[in-house]
DNA sequence: TTGTCATATCATGATATTATGATATGTTTT
DNA sequence: AAAACATATCATAATATCATGATATGACAA
């Protein structure tokens, strides 16, 4: 198992190094913005590369999920290990409600999924991307 | 230049999965949530290793600048090449106070730095972690 | 030193998000 | 079927965030 995230994880990897890798533009522009003649180039080059309107907005959504502590908080409950609901709220101290509500959005965002046992809601990470985006975020700020 | 972003990327991948792999706890318990009997141990267990307060809440504040298309079209054009504020409002198609408002957050969270050149300001990412945590996103995202 | 330009800051109304109380749903036990 | 329990949904008041107009700052050119 813990192989298996290892070669997940590598492969999330190469994917991003390859990407960084051929976007890498070299490129030096010392012209000064004017006010009918922007560096006109540079804005072409790089209005080429950029996604679309709806893919910057689903991202948007999808990063806003980690711009809460509670959410944070049960995303780094649950990279532990699987947990209920009434477990989540024992360990963070907060209301059912509160957490059962903050479940449905990380659910609805896709970042957390849960297996129904009997009146109990088990829930985990849905993939590797999840921890690996909470991980980096650290890594930034303790920096 | 290539080659260092990659050094980089990987030294970042391999503490990563360091602590993924660490972290990795094999349990199972099957006991049921009951009102004053919570699935105690591993509650316990989950609970050891979170982080402190504040720790949560710096790193909801890093991600929630993450969670806003404006923010993010502009991190992704500095991921292509660094620019100055009127390239990005043209770029964007958004006026000058909008871009400069963002950037000024995005600098707050060490995000963005940016270098005078006479009355120009020059914006770049400040790091790798930024470029990192978008493409992963956007891994997650467009699976 | 006056004008122009690039950028920054401030204030604000519109909108979104938060945690939570009240309540509903659905499962197990008796 | 009734009670107990785990979880989900709804409504809401407090708070935060967004884009932008108005305005300030600071550099360079004439």
């Amino acid at each position: 198992m813990t192989t298996f995230k290892y070669v997940v994880c590598n492969i999330i990897i190469y994917n991003i190094c390859d990407t960084m890798k051929n976007n890498y533009l070299e490129n030096e522009s010392d012209d000064i913005c004017e006010v009918f003649d922007v560096h006109d180039d540079a804005v072409a080059r790089v209005k080429e590369q950029m996604l679309s309107e709806e893919e910057y907005s689903d991202l948007s959504e999808f990063f806003k999920i980690f711009g809460n502590p509670t959410r944070l908080k049960i995303i780094s409950l649950l990279s532990a290990e699987d947990l209920c609901v009434c477990d989540i709220s024992e360990a963070l101290g907060l209301n059912q409600t509160t957490v059962s509500n903050q479940l449905r959005v990380l659910r609805a965002n896709n970042i957390v999924k849960y297996q129904k046992e009997g009146k109990m809601a088990r829930y985990s990470l849905t993939d590797e991307h999840i921890e690996m985006i909470f991980k980096v975020g650290l890594e930034h700020i303790l920096e």
